[in-house]
DNA sequence: CCGGGTATTCAAAGCGATTTCAAATTTCGA
DNA sequence: TCGAAATTTGAAATCGCTTTGAATACCCGG
């Protein structure tokens, strides 16, 4: 069923039925509820292809994935937000799987060329991102999920990493600890860089030492941070507090702790930090874990709003958001020993 | 730089850069070479919709996900596979996200109409899936990750579940275990029924009668799992040994051991079924899990495959494969105790 | 009953590629 | 050297939609 179907099913022009069906105010009400009427009763969906070369626009927003790494548990959640605001404005989301770095540089490119998307997604940027200048370079409208230091202004989304970990690094030294291991995320990204930032300055601000063997950069997996965990519990004086950067972090924690034979938020306290998974609920885990908490899906459902936004010319530099981020206090976290 | 600057730039006409740039056999070779490197110097790309409304192709496959319960670390892990094949053969992925079954119809329905896609992934199918009916219905080529049963031809892949439940839950029999929980899937869903056949057929065969009070379906979250797992150790006579539905559960299951104050491996067996995480290994838990295993990523990029087979044409109903799955036995499980 | 808006409708020209069909050029055997 | 076949190129139609610019129908005061 193409448009001239339907205009001779109707006995009208296409450019009648073109503008019926698209809102144009120099059309006869009773025509375009005939129109809208019947187009609906025989299914007509205009072809997307037609319409994209007719338009120029594609409604479609890119989001380039390094099958490796990125593709877990954050991104699901991320995208599960993102596609269900995209979804609500009929906007689709083209997923591109890439290896290596040198093929996501490909795929902007591409994408800037053949012109498939209207705009594109970044997330987990590092601290001088060059994708996000390629990007800008390309002029591909683009929001970023995280922050970066490039010249060129960018549209963004953030949590406060930062201030997060410094209020839960501060919570723990109030406590009494001065043991506080950190298992941070890969180094290089910014939202670890962020977090390194914030452990530091409430260490500092309290006077108590920095020790790098209670700092560790890994990928935010059960596995990773039971071995790192493990590990640094058998340092003399061993840690009595870890701040987790994720909630797969916490439960390696969590096993490593139990492992060694000690108690949780006893021997030794635990704060997470929690994207809000729903098949993970930090109430429900033995002790109850405390979080840093900030919902990875609805920050998509917002990264998707400020898309759309860009999308309708909204200048970049003045779309960008800071959330702030909870601090809940539950079981795994204590006064120190002694 | 559409076709037309780059063949003005040449000096040819639209006709000859586009068969040249396509590899048809009608142009001379030294042309052919001219063009190729200058549009490779322009960094020509042609406009993906002017292609697509011309040929009729979108190079595209549609992927619908209802975010609320899809989109979890399963479907991450195949959508990884799945990308990275149709990557290579320049095919994208249309991902749309939608909150309800109607939504999902819905979406299929414009698919078809706005004609987006060329074909569908189709996944967690139940026993009668109607969905994989409306497609067919709708002519939308399509493959699908799992079985089910419809009079329409269907491409499929899929891994044998029955079977690898047979031997998980017979090789516990042999071990001397009579009362085995199952941890299992989702009621309707083809592959957890699939696995209930199996369970049923390893005890009937051994004359062990079936207890429902053993058996449960829920989704595959760490914490369903350690709350039914929890319940079922309370039973009299306890269950001795689980079979878990995924990692995730196999995880609740060992928290509801060790809150227990049982031992596994001894106390009470486990085994779970291994979709091979990257970021969740058998072999780095403690203990060890014994698994049924079947990489969902390979599977993923297997049906990319098939995805590509279907859309050269070749019959869905000589697209289709079954998988086996092994069984690797590790500490978690062991002889049933006494 | 006529002229000048205003409301509606339509024919045709894009959008940027592919593909059909015809034309121009080259090749080659007699 | 000539003419037929093979090679190579190009003009124009096509895909299905939007949009421009022109045409028609309608309304109303004078």
């Amino acid at each position: 069923m193409r448009l001239k179907d339907l205009a001779q099913h109707l006995g009208l022009s296409q450019t009648t039925v073109s503008r019926a069906l698209n809102g144009y105010p120099e059309v006869n009400e009773a025509t375009r509820r005939r129109v809208a009427e019947t187009a609906e009763r025989l299914g007509y969906r205009p072809n997307a292809s037609a319409l994209r070369l007719a338009t120029g626009r594609s409604s479609t927003i890119g989001l380039v994935l390094r099958g490796a790494h990125e593709l877990g548990p954050h991104m699901s959640e991320f995208l599960a937000g993102l596609g269900s605001k995209l979804g609500e404005h009929e906007v689709d989301i083209l997923v591109t799987i890439v290896e290596s770095y040198a093929d996501e540089v490909a795929a902007y490119r591409r994408a800037a060329s053949s012109q498939k998307v209207d705009a594109v997604i970044l997330h987990s940027p590092t601290i001088n991102d060059e994708r996000a200048e390629l990007l800008a370079e390309l002029k591909i409208p683009f929001v970023l999920h995280g922050r970066t230091n490039i010249n060129a202004p960018v549209a963004w989304l953030d949590i406060d990493n930062t201030g997060a970990m410094e209020r839960a690094t501060g919570h723990l030294l109030d406590l009494g600890h001065r043991r506080i291991a950190l298992l941070n995320g890969v180094k290089g990204r910014t939202f670890a860089e962020h977090r390194e930032i914030g452990y530091l300055a409430a260490l500092s601000s309290r006077g108590v030492p920095f020790d790098p063997a209670l700092m560790s950069n890994s990928l935010f997996t059960d596995e990773a941070a039971f071995r790192l965990a493990q590990n640094m519990l058998e340092i003399r004086p061993a840690p009595t507090a870890f701040l987790a950067g994720s909630m797969m972090t916490g439960l390696g924690v969590f096993r490593a702790i139990r492992q060694a034979g000690l108690v949780m938020g006893r021997d030794v306290s635990v704060i997470a930090h929690d994207d809000v998974f729903p098949y993970l609920n930090a109430d429900n885990m033995y002790p109850t874990m405390s979080t840093t908490r900030s919902s990875i899906r609805q920050a998509g459902v917002r990264v998707a709003d400020l898309a759309l936004q860009v999308l309708a010319g909204k200048p970049a530099d003045q779309v960008c958001e800071l959330w702030p981020v909870e601090l809940v206090l539950r079981e795994s976290s204590g006064p120190a020993p002694q």
